[in-house]
DNA sequence: ATAAGAGTCTCGTTTTTTGCAACCGTAGTT
DNA sequence: AACTACGGTTGCAAAAAACGAGACTCTTAT
């Protein structure tokens, strides 16, 4: 194992409900002798990866990491744009919203939104999630061409409900850019329904995709309706600063769940 | 240099004007041969530290670096409810705003709001700032015991207007308690003034400060003391809801520029 | 005073990393 | 078509870093 490989592992241990680690935790986690495992955090922490959790000897995520996060995001103004509308949205609705975009055939969440309800969704920590199986990643294809959309391999999806062909994934896609939201349900995530829009800022070559997701069963088709509405028109609040054509240029759409 | 400490370096060569790097950049930026880069880039590839830039050979920032931010901050309740309500006063001040907390005796920025107006401070990426030497920096040390205090390092200020002894220290400190708010001016950034409050969430032991900067010169003093207000409201509001005796067992107090 | 556990350090060995030089592929020029 | 320039990759021997066992230190609990 490099020592580059071990950092990974390290930095992979982090959570929501792990935000320390002491020498003996990575040695037992990572299955790796104790001396290998202080040594390897001391260099982590030369290299500002990790930094010392106040007095103690456990190790925090260190500056070099939400610097190099927020110097190539945290200046987007789009993600800004994007992040107000979805905060409110989140906070009206109850749910969790996640920003995210494309990277190759996968979503990469770049923000996270917690809803407020005590039936919450939460994905699991450092999941891949494929673009295709999911409605905030066929809400950004819905933006493509189709000679990339059939360059996508469409396998691993874990649900059946996920489109298997490149004929199903572009007619789901052509739905998507005639009403202008996408929707999953009970695909990568079982039990759990989402609905998407996609935004863009054409001058940076940004494009995102924020979402709602909620528990499938508890939310009824009149709702969800009403879920996509305030979404599109966030999504248009956003377009008319940014001059996203997507939106600035199509008719006001009748918005119906399918 | 350790592969770590190439790794490292790498990801300091990201920035909001540098989105991408190829392999040739890399040789070049940090002064080595180009089989050295070309490995090196594809270790970090393989283990997530980046991703591709598309069909093209260069790269980008990875998932590793954000879902390990993310992981550690994403989820923050304290920090999405900070970041709201600064993203209101930056939209009705236009200046630029901070989201951060202490490591050690240092600030580590966590979100950035950019100001809309045309004269915008704009932070140097990845600098380290002493906590001492700055308004979040100081709103933050108000919380701690003297002993924690004087254990600081008063040194390596950029500005003769920062304390330079524990107890000119203590002093500010002392007043910042008082009144809830920090200032600061023409110290860790030349020409630049800033007011911060801090918050914190004492049940998950969550330390924050949010802060407005400007130009020193543009801004009066009636108008400074309406900033600190706006902060100091928005700190109450944000307390009320994590129970931050700080805010909720103190007196509405006269707010008064220096 | 003793035991247990966390973490550090030494040192010989092993593995990884390095950089030179050759090479490949692509694009532009003649 | 041939040549040149440039970005990027690969083989290989050498150099450097990393490894892990085991001894050690320090702290805490009994």
């Amino acid at each position: 194992m490099s020592i580059l490989s071990g950092a990974a592992a390290v930095l992979r241990l982090f959570s929501v409900e792990r935000q320390e680690l002491s020498v003996t935790d990575v040695a037992r986690l990572l299955d790796m002798p104790k001396s290998s495992a202080s040594r390897l955090l001391r260099a982590m922490l030369n290299q500002q990866l990790l930094m010392h959790a106040g007095d103690t000897p456990r190790y925090r995520v260190g500056h070099l990491i939400f610097e190099t996060s927020r110097a190539y995001f945290g200046h987007s103004h789009l993600v800004d744009l994007v992040d107000g509308e979805l905060l409110e949205l989140c906070q009206a609705t109850g749910h969790t919203g996640y920003i995210s975009m494309l990277d190759n055939e996968d979503v990469l969440v770049l923000r996270v939104h917690l809803g407020t309800q005590p039936l919450r969704v939460v994905t699991p920590h450092g999941s891949r999630r494929k673009a295709f199986a999911t409605s905030t990643g066929r809400s950004m294809l819905a933006r493509l061409g189709a000679a990339q959309v059939d360059t996508l391999t469409l396998d691993h999806a874990r649900s059946e409900k996920s489109p298997k062909t490149h004929a199903a994934l572009e007619h789901i896609l052509g739905e998507i850019r005639c009403k202008g939201w996408a929707e999953a349900e009970d695909e990568e995530i079982p039990g759990v329904a989402s609905i998407a829009v996609s935004i863009a800022d054409a001058r940076k070559s940004e494009l995102l995709s924020f979402c709602l997701v909620f528990p499938a069963h508890t939310i009824a088709q009149g709702e969800r309706a009403n879920y996509a509405a305030r979404l599109v028109a966030a999504a248009r609040r956003i377009a008319a600063q940014v001059d996203d054509p997507f939106w600035t240029q199509r008719h006001p759409l009748k918005i119906v769940a399918a």
